[in-house]
RNA sequence: GCCGGGGUGGCGGAAUUGGUAGACGCGCUGGACUCAAAAUCCAGUGGUAGCAAUAUCGUGAGGGUUCAAGUCCCUCCCCCGGCACCA
């Protein structure tokens, strides 16, 4: 018999398949279209390893997937060659970039060839090729010229041993270089150095409104509305007390203005240039110093705050009250105004600095803690009463009372409540509750809450509404011996039950008391919605009314407006390196910054010697005289070239739309082929949530807008993976020693369709999972299965007429197409594949009972099923979809329609539970009316003897699944 | 802290969205073939008790809703990813 050998069939196909040019798409616009794609690879030094595999096993499965159903279909491979590791590796050992990148390109291309991927190799694209970087510089200009591109001085580390800028990623804990962290080593310092920037805050607005209507994973939208950061509030100007200055800070909460009872400024910010009065000066001088010599990672790192004060005043518009301004590091001089007003009652940070240096706290929010059995009813009057809650705890169990108040609405209480009469304290009034209620004498009030809550509730008995502003009590008794006779009355009432602390929460009833019991415990709880208090005419107003509302009486005296900040910054593309896109900028002394003309591009990378940079505040470019000194394209006198690089991610902005019109010299695409293919179907990744696939959906608005595109949102569905670990169950990693290469497992016998296989059945797509070296073993062992049924079929040719048998065989071929088309539909890799080797195993039992005799019903589930395997194991599938007679190839247009009448069986599992626990099984006829089935279920073997004499209370039937007889 | 995703056999994972928990694969056990091994094929495989039929427990924990809960609700624990002094 003929051996499943990969090493034979998988190369053999390759070839054919690339000579027939099965994957090259062509726009064809009576033909319906899918372009699916990866993200491109950086091409390392290390090739693909398994973890890799699996994104580019999913893309190839859903790209023949429609293919095979007749799509046009498109899907592609590129190379994101510019980059630092190839520059570092020159740095080290002199190898141009272009050389290293070269080689490594080569391997992965072998990897994935041999991996037999359906890529369009006719649209290849590798970023770091004149011809490709030419339309990246052109990319820039229609930036510059539409106004998105412009150079700022921005504020950036420096180390002065690398003299160069630093990321912030790039800066140690210890405020060092990660080159530089030794102990003579400097620490970095803040440099200004002019650098270019995308203007994609422009869109922030629109890219962030169309997030939530994207079919992404949740978890990409939500970090990139996180990274976005919207933030809707308003901006109110303070007078600085003493002057004719103003101090502007920016608030998503204009409602607790009444609860601001001091102000902060950063660090930087100006007023402390002109406002800070001399006796304060050397204090704040100090503190300012101190806190700009941390790095922004120490800075927020030390959660603990640190601050001083200005000597300041600000007055409050809201109540010209006069507050102290601050100076502290925990206020970002970049977000916002760089300064705050600081409501410690109802914000987190403003209450640890209040409590650290011993500032006012004022609420003015209190909770509602509603009564939702019992809430106010509209019509009736508000009538509000100081109440107190006091919970009690034993002080010898360290138990604590709850109130059973058995049949009435109150349920199960804790705490006793009662209210606070004129001239009485809450604590004086609790106590007076505790003795009435409990008959409790020997009692301590131990703690209070801050804050006061407002509890709504309607009593119907006296025919009103009534609002309990509370203040929430704990009290110890100290001995419960001592506990008399509760009143006869009371007792009536209710029962005291003493239960464990993390008992209470399961107990308690109302809604109300289980949050102020929280609220008693989680103290780092701030109340942040609910009603005002100490606000003035907004008093009992709702927070979320009163935040418009104050704003608008405060925009009218011209103090305040409504405002909406940012997180996100604009895109900093400018690098002082080597190996990437030179920026088509050329500086000229009359015309200052020109644009290189399209006709003048691309602006070629020049071939250097050295790859160290020279010490200058750029990268090695600089150092290139006769590149660097040009003319001005405007009046043709000596000008300079812009030295700095773009970053990587330029590049791969516009990949996407290169890969529609790849070689076209007079343009970067023609909108017209783009459009064919946009938006993409599919676009398959594990990483760069907010970078890459944020600029994406920024560059294709620009394109929109310059009218080169016409779908605003370039990706309409994003398929992100999960990470492959590795068997140890630690990441994959080189430098850990635990990747795999495919190529070993490929060699070694098992073939790319073994592997591919298991890829996709190892776990769900999107799901983390680790490696398993028996996996490949596992798969192979179902291709070698379904290998053999196919050469012993075509060995064995006696027919045989057996209808059952045909049966049975076409309706696993039916079966299992539906199975297979529905996962794939939904992306369930996983279980497609469990369906192809349940149907393989079922065929074994077949083979072995009744052999291969029924010829045509053997060929439709065997050919079926290569089809089926197409997308998933493209070689066997061709292969054998030749044994089996065909001569085209199967991948494209051929994939199996199921026919619903063959998914229907003709009897039926019904199982039989009694009170909700199986008992039994039966097989009925389908389409065996509820009553028949009934009846036979209660007359199955073993239900009979259980439901004999006994009540049947309740009969259900979901049919063609069970039945569940209640007995009594 | 906030947002998102999870927690099911020895392991990777299934479960028609409230209806027979553990599909499929790995591993393991037994058998067939073989001089023997590998490969291959067949059977078994959640725990406990039992020779067995069977009983009973079982989807992170505890409550609840329901004839019926891995699935829904409440309270809580743990793991992974992201963001984080953003006012």
């Amino acid at each position: 018999m003929n051996r499943y050998n990969p090493k034979d069939i998988e190369p053999r196909w390759q070839a054919k398949w690339t000579e027939d040019k099965v994957y090259e798409a062509i726009e064809d616009a009576e033909k319906a279209k899918i372009y699916a794609t990866p993200m491109l690879p950086y091409p390392s030094g290390t090739g693909l390893h398994t973890g890799h595999v699996r994104n580019y096993s999913i893309t190839d499965a859903v790209a023949r997937f429609y293919r095979q159903k007749g799509f046009n279909t498109v899907s592609t491979m590129g190379w994101d060659a510019f980059g630092l590791p190839a520059e570092n590796f020159a740095i080290k050992t002199g190898t141009p970039p272009a050389e290293s990148t070269a080689k490594n390109v080569a391997y992965f291309k072998k990897q994935l060839l041999r991996l037999g991927m359906s890529y369009d190799w006719s649209r290849e694209v590798n970023t770091s090729d004149p011809e490709y970087y030419k339309w990246t510089q052109w990319v820039f200009s229609l930036m510059y010229e539409r106004g998105l591109a412009y150079k700022d001085e921005k504020s950036q580390w420096w180390c002065e041993k690398c003299n160069t800028v630093l990321a912030d990623e790039q800066v140690t804990a210890a405020g060092k270089c990660w080159r530089h962290e030794g102990a003579d080593d400097p620490e970095v310092t803040k440099k200004k150095v002019n650098q270019w920037f995308f203007k994609i805050t422009d869109y922030a607005d629109e890219i962030l409104d169309a997030t939530d209507d994207l079919n992404w994973p949740e978890k990409i939208k939500t970090m990139q509305k996180n990274w976005i950061g919207r933030s809707q509030g308003a901006e109110v100007s303070f007078k600085v007390d003493g002057s004719d200055q103003v101090l502007k800070v920016f608030t998503t909460r204009p409602d607790t203005l009444f609860g601001v009872t001091f102000m902060v400024v950063a660090p930087e910010h100006e007023l402390l240039q002109s406002a800070v009065p001399t006796e304060q000066k050397q204090a704040v001088d100090e503190y300012v110093k101190s806190a700009l010599k941390k790095s922004e990672v120490e800075r927020q790192e030390n959660k603990e705050k640190t601050g001083v004060f200005s000597g300041i005043y600000a007055i409050n518009p809201v109540n010209n009250e006069k507050v102290p301004v601050w100076v502290a590091d925990y206020v970002l001089a970049s977000y916002g105004t760089g300064a705050i007003m600081a409501v410690p009652a109802h914000d987190e940070r403003d209450y640890a600095f209040a409590k650290k240096f011993d500032l006012p706290i004022k609420q003015v929010v209190m909770p509602n803690a509603a009564d939702t059995n019992n809430p106010p009813k509209p019509g009736m009057k508000m009538v509000e009463r100081p109440t107190v809650i006091v919970h009690l705890l034993d002080k010898s169990t360290g138990k604590f009372a709850l109130l059973d108040w058995h049949e009435s609405l109150e349920g199960i209480t804790t705490g006793i409540m009662g209210g606070v009469e004129d001239g009485q304290t809450p604590e004086e009034a609790a106590l007076m509750e505790i003795r009435e209620e409990a008959a409790l004498e020997h009692v301590k009030i131990i703690d209070k809450l801050e804050w006061l809550t407002a509890a709504e509730y309607c009593a119907s008995h006296k025919g009103e509404n009534r609002r309990a502003i509370t203040t929430v009590l704990l009290a110890e008794v100290e001995n419960l011996d001592k506990q008399g006779e509760i009143a006869a009355n009371e007792q009536k009432n209710h029962t005291l039950v003493w239960v464990e602390k993390d008992k209470v929460l399961d107990r308690i009833t109302p809604d109300h008391q289980k949050q102020v019991w929280n609220m008693l415990w989680n103290r780092s709880y701030l109340p942040g919605e609910g009603q005002l208090i100490n606000s003035g005419n907004y008093d009992r107003m709702s927070a979320a009314e009163a935040r418009d509302k104050i704003v608008a009486d405060l925009a009218k005296q011209g103090v305040a407006e409504e405002k909406t900040t940012y997180r996100m910054r604009d895109w900093l593309i400018s690098r002082q390196r080597y190996w990437g896109a030179p920026v088509p900028i050329v500086y000229c002394d009359e015309h200052g910054p020109v644009l290189v003309p399209e006709d003048q591009l691309p602006v070629v990378l020049p071939e250097v010697k050295n790859y160290v940079p020279d010490g200058k505040n750029s990268s090695v470019l600089a150092g290139v005289e006769d590149w660097v000194n040009t003319s001005c394209p405007t009046c043709g006198k000596p000008a300079k070239r812009e030295t700095d690089t773009m970053d990587g991610y330029v590049c791969s902005t516009w990949y996407l739309h290169r890969y529609t019109d790849a070689h076209n010299d007079k343009q970067a695409f023609d909108p017209k082929k783009a459009n064919y293919w946009f938006p993409i179907d599919f676009y398959f990744g594990a990483d760069h949530a907010v970078a890459h696939l944020l600029y994406i959906r920024f560059f294709q608005k620009v394109l929109c807008d310059a009218g080169l595109a016409a779908e605003r949102e370039p990706i309409k569905r994003l398929i992100y993976n999960g990470y492959i670990n590795a068997e140890d169950g630690r990441k994959m990693s080189k430098s850990l020693g635990n990747t795999v290469d495919p190529m070993d497992i490929i060699e070694s016998g098992y073939g790319a369709d073994a592997l591919r296989l298991f890829e996709l059945f190892i776990a769900p797509y999107d799901q983390d999972t680790s490696w398993s070296s028996t996996g490949v073993p596992g798969t192979y062992r179902f291709l070698n299965r379904y290998w053999t049924l196919v050469q012993e079929y075509l060995e064995q040719t006696t027919p045989q007429a057996n209808d059952a048998v045909a049966e049975q065989l076409t309706k696993l071929a039916h079966k299992t197409a539906y199975k297979v088309t529905k996962d794939m539909d939904e992306l369930g890799f996983n279980t497609a594949v469990a369906a192809m080797m349940a149907a393989v195993n079922e065929l074994f039992l077949i083979k072995a009972k009744h052999g291969y005799g029924e010829r045509e019903a053997w060929d439709l589930v065997l050919s079926t099923l290569a089809q089926l395997l197409g997308p998933f194991a493209p070689h066997i599938a061709e292969e054998v979809w030749h044994d089996l007679g065909r001569t085209d190839t199967v991948h494209q247009g051929h994939w199996p329609a199921y026919d619903e009448t063959y998914l229907q069986e003709a009897t039926l599992t019904i199982a039989i539970q009694i009170n909700g626990k199986l008992r039994d099984t039966i097989e009925v006829a389908a389409g065996t009316d509820q009553a028949t089935v009934i009846s036979s279920a209660k007359a199955a073997k073993k239900i009979e003897p259980l439901v004999k004499g006994k009540e049947i209370v309740k009969e259900i039937y979901v049919p063609g699944r069970l039945v569940n007889l209640v007995i009594k």
